[in-house]
DNA sequence: ACTATTTCGTCATGGCACTTAACAAATTAG
DNA sequence: CTAATTTGTTAAGTGCCATGACGAAATAGT
């Protein structure tokens, strides 16, 4: 129904988007609203001379963005400085538009409502194996939960803007439709039509919003990485100067199908020796002796820790040869640094030694740094919830409703 | 001591550049100068149903831009319309800036000028071996041609607008410093230093100004492609979303250093079973058994089409490899298509069914077309004065001068 | 305590860029 | 030869930001 956010701005053909005054305004107010997400409560002094206008500008501006609700005035603030007077603090507003993020996992749905300041506000979780189920009753149960968290957020005086949905499978670009979910064993299926509109939907793959959350929520991440996250599947997110690389079908960041050794083992996806064969979940599971169960990371992690030799050169060659496939992207993309997500964060201390290890010993001097995510499990579910929260902070105009 | 135009418009830190009313003014500027230079002689009220304003506003915005020789009236027009008024075909002028290009190649130098309307107007080329030769005796000989050229095309009534120039090596982001050019044996030449100033200069890898040539100039090529060129080491440069993709220290696009077979054999880089082993111009001489010498491509050409089964099954071998390297690019990017350039495009005969087939087998589903260049040795020449034609369209205020 | 200084937010004025609306000019259709 | 259509220009109008001046609120200095 709408664009993808992140991509917007740009004109479809090579001839960009008119340029008119009250596209002007809109900008700026789109400016004022990330000055102050950003930067804490601000003056409007402050605001003023960080985005390059003047004062008097940005008072008409905020005070059309109070009258929005989109922020709050504080009142008087002790400012850094030493004279003159206080400003009044502004701050995003906490009672205004909530953006709701759900995820589609393959054990779980969950939901959740962000504010403009980030807080998560509402929250609902099902557990439950969606393996093989038919996206109808699953959807039906999304359902369930979106009204829950709306309803409870809507209590609580917030107005929900739009809901951004997470799913472990692949989104054709510019779509609501889920082309292929193989953890699920879904095909072509149309979330827009699933579910009760009513809200700006946008449906993506779980591993690009939560390099999206990594982006902006990760502390000390710069805005050029590669975000790689296992689930079941080796799926990288590429972030390219604050953007998110989809690629022409939006297809981009199959990390695993990257040949590690081109004559291994045959995939699936009809090409040998795919990164899949050597650090997919299933791999790694045979190499570890382990049988296939639920919770199968945890199980990993666990005997990794325990000291199960077995399951610790399974992540040791896991690692090198993701370390292998690693390469080859950061010499392709030079970006500034790779981190790791989802359940490749647990199991990172297993897996880093022999991934840094090939990653520096083939790219001598290009160093690329390897980080480990912070958020977790709730990356790609924030992600989305926040993708919201920034549609609303890129056109405060447009979402004032 | 510009900036890359090619990045432009990006703020340096979140917060973008403000919006101000001159700003408005010179992106429409830059509207209408694009639309003519794309879409042939077009009439004001053509150009403002194109770009969205108004043809009372287009009407200011191309009387400024003829009065500062940027946009020519060409007079009546028969337009394709049946009745009406015709409108007066306007033309960007042949008369105004040039973009001067410029390319450090191992066995040349060549300096072309290139009109707004894509024209080259003045043309130089010095051939002879630079591989070993200290940077400052190569640049005095570039300064000469420079000064030809410049001198040619000021004769003709044409005033030089920037300088670009194109080097087989890497140059760090955003400066005119060449870091590393291992075919030329140099290392952090300053061409900002050694170079006559007077004009703003840009200094790129070869391989990214083929590529932005490809973007400009190659006929059906979309604006989401890799494009691989091979010199002595094998270099791509990524275009997405018609930008090209530089990378954090802007050393993207290192596809020679792409490991292949990890096991392979032992690469200068530190790595192991690079692309650049198997498919590189010295490893497919030694499996030709051809002795390096002058014009070493051509050699492997005229071999290969007179059926030497040798030379065939080196080349054969070598598009195997890059077909492996291009699978692990093509599942991270997903490109609309690859584009063979630079030496490659006249190996591509015997390269090509050995690399496509590697690429479809292990790419299932995910066609991606593989082209090749139309532009011949000439591309990064091209694309370099291209780059500052584009610089004036992108901003044709501020280069009216 | 009182004044000078500094900074903040607002207001009135002005300039700039585009839109709207009207019009003359140039051409075709009937 | 008139009506219709399209172009380019002009004049008035609106929106948005800059400029400069002002009162308000706090600190620093005497």
């Amino acid at each position: 129904m709408t664009a993808p956010p992140h991509d917007a701005r740009r004109g479809t053909s090579g001839t960009p988007l008119p340029d008119t005054q009250q596209g002007m305004r809109r900008r700026n107010l789109s400016r004022v609203m990330h000055a102050v997400a950003a930067h804490g409560p601000l003056s409007r002094a402050a605001v003023a001379t960080r985005i390059g206008l003047t004062r008097a500008a940005v008072s008409t501006l905020v005070d059309e963005l109070i009258r929005s609700g989109l922020l709050d005035e504080l009142g008087p603030e002790r400012p850094g400085n030493k004279v003159g007077r206080p400003g009044s603090a502004l701050a995003v507003s906490g009672s205004g538009p909530v953006g709701i993020g759900a995820e589609v996992g393959v054990d779980h749905l969950s939901v959740c409502a962000v504010d403009l300041r980030g807080e998560v506000r509402a929250r609902a979780v099902r557990q439950g194996d969606n393996r093989g189920r038919a996206p109808e009753p699953v959807l039906e149960e999304l359902g369930a939960l979106l009204r829950q968290v709306s309803d409870e957020a809507r209590r609580a005086g917030l107005r929900p803007a739009g809901l951004a949905i997470a799913v472990p499978g692949l989104v054709a670009r510019g779509t609501e439709t889920v082309v292929r979910a193989p953890n699920l064993d879904w095909q072509d299926v149309d979330f827009g039509a699933l579910l009760p509109g009513g809200l700006p939907l946008t449906v993506d793959n779980e591993a690009n919003f939560g390099a999206l959350a990594e982006l902006w929520l990760g502390d000390g991440v710069p805005h050029d990485f590669l975000h790689v996250s296992a689930e079941i599947g080796i799926g990288a997110a590429l972030v390219v100067d604050g953007r998110l690389l989809r690629g022409t079908r939006g297809f981009a960041g199959e990390l695993g199908h990257v040949p590690v050794w081109p004559d291994g083992p045959a995939c699936p996806c009809g090409g040998r020796g795919c990164l899949e064969q050597y650090a997919g979940e299933e791999a790694v599971l045979r190499a570890a002796r382990l049988d296939p169960g639920a919770d199968r990371v945890g199980l990993l992690a666990e005997r990794a820790e325990q000291g199960d030799e077995d399951v610790r050169r399974a992540l040791r060659d896991a690692g090198a040869a993701l370390g292998i496939a690693l390469t080859g992207a950061v010499n392709l993309l030079d970006p500034r640094s790779v981190v790791l997500g989802g359940a490749l964060s647990r199991l990172a201390p297993w897996l880093l030694p022999s991934l840094e290890g090939e990653l520096r010993r083939r790219t001598a001097g290009t160093t690329c740094a390897v980080a480990v995510s912070g958020l977790g499990s709730d990356g790609p579910l924030l992600g989305a919830a926040h993708s919201v929260v920034r549609a609303v902070l890129d056109d405060p105009a447009g979402a004032a409703a």
